[in-house]
Parts: structure tokens; sequence; C-alpha cells
RNA sequence: CGCGGGGUAGAGCAGUGGUAGCUCGUUAGGCUCAUAACCUAAAGGUCGUAAGUUCGAAUCUUACCCCCGCAACCA
């Protein structure tokens, strides 16, 4: 039994959650956590709302609010999305606790002491206009490495360079346009320079583990040179600084909210926190978008080492999906090219829109929501293929009971699944396992052993599950029960294969996996890991419903 | 030399050295248990271009061409 704890990069609440953070963090995370459970893991999955952004402070400003408000009020709504779409966390929390301060606290103590961080006296943006130093995104400019004009005083978004506000060429002050003065003022740094060599042999260990964009990226970050990086700012929104003379000042927003990873599971219970952070068997997974690999990948390791204590775990995988787009283009609000994560949930159920955007994760690039292809997949794979597979079948059942008063439930007391059908069924199972973590269960090895590399996909997985579902209507097609006076064995192997689909869907549908075993009146029972479980008890249904109603766009295309 | 992603059948995509595949669409046929569903078959691709490595390249190398995103909101 493997310890995971599993974990979703922290979302920002200056707005809803974004569909993309949906599909590309929740949603594999959510199967991850599932299935491992499944196969009797001891997992943990956590996140929770990140409070003290700057934009969060920014939009406050902009409505007259104070940021608490505003913060307060996202993380309600993103607690609800999270509950729409099912999202299995053990725990969804946000940075404002104690707890998570306290931790801060902790660990920003011990790098001090280990000399993990330092203070450095350095000049920093100020405007005299606005009398206050400048941090981050309230500085604009240009950037020093690629000359895009827009950088952020914290990262360039054209060539993803971690940047420092007076680093930016030409700065300007975001709030009142005025070019801000340099001023000196004393601030705690990660003395990223010196972990550099640590960090480096910790990247190089992850050659075969991490995706290759996230590998190869983080790789050129740390080859370009790493330097000390600040962790405090002047800003009056955020968790204080526990030192004398930063009254001013608070802690830098990236790395508190990058320890949220280690005060989640604490919020757990401290025998938890200590399981998964300083138990070596342990192991740890964090789901992010694109757009955050350097933080996760070189800071906060670097956080950690800096701690020089061995006992400390390191993440295992940091797995990076892409970005989602919207009818080819970007989501937008000002363009009015947006869907809220909500709607498709509130509008279709949460499994249609758990399993749309499965089939379409952006794991290995750029994907695009259309609504057209939303109806084509939900009714072709969904609903054509599964959904009118188990509906088939079990109508097919009731219908020939009432004629037939030889079979009864007990006619399939004596029936056992045929070999070739449960053969099958454990191949869908091996791949799906495969896909995911590919370590496959002892007893579904197949003979073709071959030592490619694996490739993380879960949107491959659960397709397995449709072509699984498109054999069973081929072999109910070929058996012809319809025309056989006793097509027993064919309606037990049919029911074997809805419930083993059941079972599988559990991890990608937690919702019609239940639904399903009430059909086949199974409810109660059990699942014993990922591999194929026989269904002894046949149960001929009464109230037979259709697992989903088709679903026709025309009529709701008023977003 | 800005950065990144991508160019494989009408559309959307899988496929990292060995007979070009999947879903949808199209055409023809079958079945009739089922949500106008399901099954079978066919048509349709010189895998962006060129050169190279190789017994063999969609896959490796080099050069080139084309498309998409990159003010703000925005994972």
């Amino acid at each position: 039994m493997k310890k995971i704890l599993i974990a979703t990069a922290w979302p920002y609440v200056n707005g809803k959650i974004h569909l993309g953070h949906v599909t590309g963090c929740l949603l594999p995370a959510d199967i991850f956590a599932r299935y491992n459970r499944l196969i009797g893991n001891d997992v943990k999955f956590v996140s929770g709302s990140d409070m003290h952004g700057t934009p969060t402070a920014v939009l406050a400003q902009k409505e007259g609010k104070t940021p608490i408000e505003v913060a307060n009020h996202f993380h309600k709504l993103a607690q609800e999305t999270i509950r729409m779409y099912n999202i299995s966390f053990d725990l969804y929390t946000s940075t404002a606790t104690d707890n998570h301060k306290e931790l801060v606290w902790e660990i920003f103590n011990r790098l001090k002491e280990t000399g993990g961080i330092i203070e450095k006296e350095t000049e920093q943006t100020y405007c005299e206009k606005e009398e206050k130093f400048l941090p981050d995104r309230y500085v604009e400019g240009v950037c020093p490495k690629c000359g895009f004009t827009g950088a952020r005083g914290d990262q360039c978004d054209s060539c993803g360079s971690l940047l420092d506000p007076t680093d930016l060429i030409n700065p300007k002050c975001k709030t009142c346009g005025e070019t801000p003065k340099r001023k000196l003022t004393k601030h705690m740094f990660l003395d990223l320079e010196k972990l550099s060599p640590a960090l480096s042999k910790y990247v190089d260990s992850k050659k075969n583990i991490w995706k290759t964009n996230v590998f190869n990226s983080t790789e050129s970050w740390i080859s370009q040179g790493l330097i000390p990086r600040a962790i405090t700012r002047d800003m009056d929104y955020g968790i204080p600084v526990p030192l004398e003379g930063y009254e001013k000042k608070v802690i830098y927003v990236w790395m508190e909210a990058l320890l949220g990873y280690l005060s989640a599971p604490k919020e757990l219970g401290e025998e938890v926190y200590k399981k998964y952070w300083y138990d070596k068997t342990s192991e740890i997974y964090i789901f992010i978008g694109k757009d955050n690999i350097p933080f996760h990948t070189v800071i906060l390791p670097g956080l950690l080492l800096g701690l020089n204590d061995d006992k400390i775990n390191l993440p295992t995988n940091i797995v990076s999906n892409e970005f989602l787009n919207l009818n080819n283009d970007k989501f937008s609000k000002s363009r009015n090219n947006f869907i809220e994560a909500d709607y498709i949930v509130s509008k279709y159920g949460t499994d249609i829109a758990r399993a749309y955007l499965i089939l379409i994760m952006p794991e290995y690039s750029d994907s695009n929501f259309t609504w057209e292809n939303f109806e084509e997949n939900i009714n072709g794979s969904l609903i054509d293929n599964l959904g009118n597979m188990v509906n088939r079948t079990l109508v097919f059942l009731k219908n020939i009971s009432k004629k037939n008063p030889n079979i009864t439930e007990s006619t399939f007391n004596n029936l056992s699944i045929s070999k070739d059908i449960e053969k099958m069924i454990n191949e869908t199972y091996f791949n799906i396992s495969e896909y995911l973590d590919g370590s496959a269960g002892n007893n579904l090895k197949k003979d073709d052993d071959d030592s490619k590399t694996k490739k993380i996909s879960f949107s491959l997985a659960f397709k397995e599950i449709f072509i699984l579902s498109k054999e069973a209507n081929k072999y109910f097609d070929t058996k012809k029960p319809w025309k056989d006076d006793a097509p027993n064995q064919t309606i037990y192997d049919m029911i074997q294969i809805i419930f083993n689909i059941a079972i599988m869907l559990s991890i990608f549908l937690p919702e019609t996996k239940d639904r399903i075993f009430s059909l086949l009146g199974c409810e109660s029972k059990t699942i014993n890991g990922f591999e194929f479980q026989e269904l002894k008890e046949i149960h001929i249904p009464d109230n037979i419903e259709v697992l989903f109603k088709k679903i026709d766009i025309d009529e709701n295309i008023d977003i």
C-alpha cells in the first residue's frame, strides 16, 4: 500500500474557477485520487484558495471592498464549483487560516536559521505619488531578457522569465502611470543561487518522471542561472512577516501559497502532515497548469531544500497540463469568448460535464472546447455507445423474463463469465491502469511485456471504457440473443461487462457508477480493487431509466 | 534569429524505426433487443516541403514553408 498525497494548484480568488483549471488540474487530480483509493492506496487529496494574490487586492480596490471580502466571496464560489464537479477533496481550505499562517512562519523561521533565506538591502521601485513601494504586478515595463513591452514585475508573459520589479526597463506604476523612483529597503530573499546545485540534482533525478515539457523548461530556467528571490514585499494585505522592522511588509504570495501543500495536510492533523511530508516511502503529486511550472519545479523544491532537512520529502511528480481554448481561441471575458465552469454542470449535470472535459483534457497540447464537439462526443461516445449498450441489455433482460417464465433471477445462478469476455475486460483494466500510473495489478499482466516509456493520460484511459463498450455492442449483435431461446450466457456476460464498466467509471464518473449499480440491483456491493469482478446475483430490473438523455445543442446555446 | 504550440483521410485527433489508425461525417448493406440505436463493408491520405541517416522514416538529423496564441480580463 502506497502513501500518496495529491494536490492541485491553489486557485487565485479574483474570479470564479476557470474551466481550464477544472479540466487541467481538478479533474486529472480527482481521477488520480479516486483510482489510487480504489486500488487500496492511502490517499489524501487537498487544495485550497490562494487568498492573498495581488490581483485580489487590485480587484478589491476597484470594487471598493476589502481584499478579504473579495477573497471570501470567491472562495465560497470555488467551493461550490468543486462540489458541482464532484471533486473528491479530503480538504479544500484556504491560505487565510491560522494553521496556514503558523506553518508559513515556522518554515520562514527555519529557513532563516539555516541561511536558506537571507536579508538584503535593495533598491525597490517606489511611487512617490502613491507614497508606497510597488511590488510585482503594480509595475510594468520592458522585459530585460526579451524586450517584451508588457512585462510584469514578477514574470514576463512573453518569454516566461522570472523577474524582479527593478529588472524592468522603463518601468511604470500600474495604478497611476508615473515612473517610479528607486528607494532603498530591506527584504528577505530565498537564496536560490546557493541552492542551485541541490536543485539541479533534484531536477536531474526527475528526467524520466516529469513530462518532457516540465523537465525541459525547468532545466532551461536553472541553466540560465538562479539568483536570490525576494520573499517579502511592501504591501499590507497578506501574511505578516515575523520580524522586527518588517511591520509594513508581508510574505510574498508565491512563497506562502506554495506552502499550502504542507499546511493543508497539517490541517488534517499533525500525523497526516508527518506521514506525507516526512515519511520517505510517501509520494507527492501536484497537478498544475503550464503557467505554473517554474514555481513548482524550482521555487517549491528550493524552499524545501533550503531547510537543510534530509527528512523532508520533495514532490514526486509535478503533472502539468496545457491550456484549454474555447472555439479555437483563448478564454476571454472582455471579448465574450467565455463559459463559466458552473454553467455546463447546471445545464447538463455533473457527469456529462466531467465526461466531456476528460475527453478533451489538454494533456500534451492545448485543446479546444466547442459546443458542436461537445454534442458529438456526448451523444456519440457516452450515449449512443455506452448508454445504449446498458439500456438495450437491461431492457432485453426485463422483456425476455416477462415473455419466458423459465427465465428468472435464479436462472443465472450456475453460470460463470465466458473466458474471452473476462480476458477482454481485464485488458481494459490493464490499459487504463497503464495510462494512469503504469503499475497494473499483478494478475493483469500481458504476455508481450515491452519496456517502452509509459505515457500518463487520463483522457486515453477514459476512452478505453468506450472501446470496451463498443466491443460489448459487437458481442451482443454477434450473439443475436433475440433469436436465441435461451440466451442466458449472453445476458450474463453482458451484465458482467456492464458491472465492470461501472467499476471503471467509478474513478471518472462516480455518479454514473452509482446509477448503473442501482440498475443492476447491487448498490451495496463493494468494489475490490481494479480488476475483473464477477457479479453473481443477477437482478431483473423493473424500472429502467436511460443513463443520459440525448442533448441537442441548438436549443441550448444561450451564452 | 522574440517565446510557445501545431501541420497525418472532409472535420477533430492517436500514432517516436518495420504492412498508415481512431471517432464523427459520406456511401452501400445487415439487424431489429435498444435512446432514429447497434453491427458489417467501402470510398477517402504521396503523414507541410526538400535533402540526409537507415535494409527500412509519419517516427531520427538538417534546412525551409505555413497556421495559431502572446495589451487588459485570463488556469
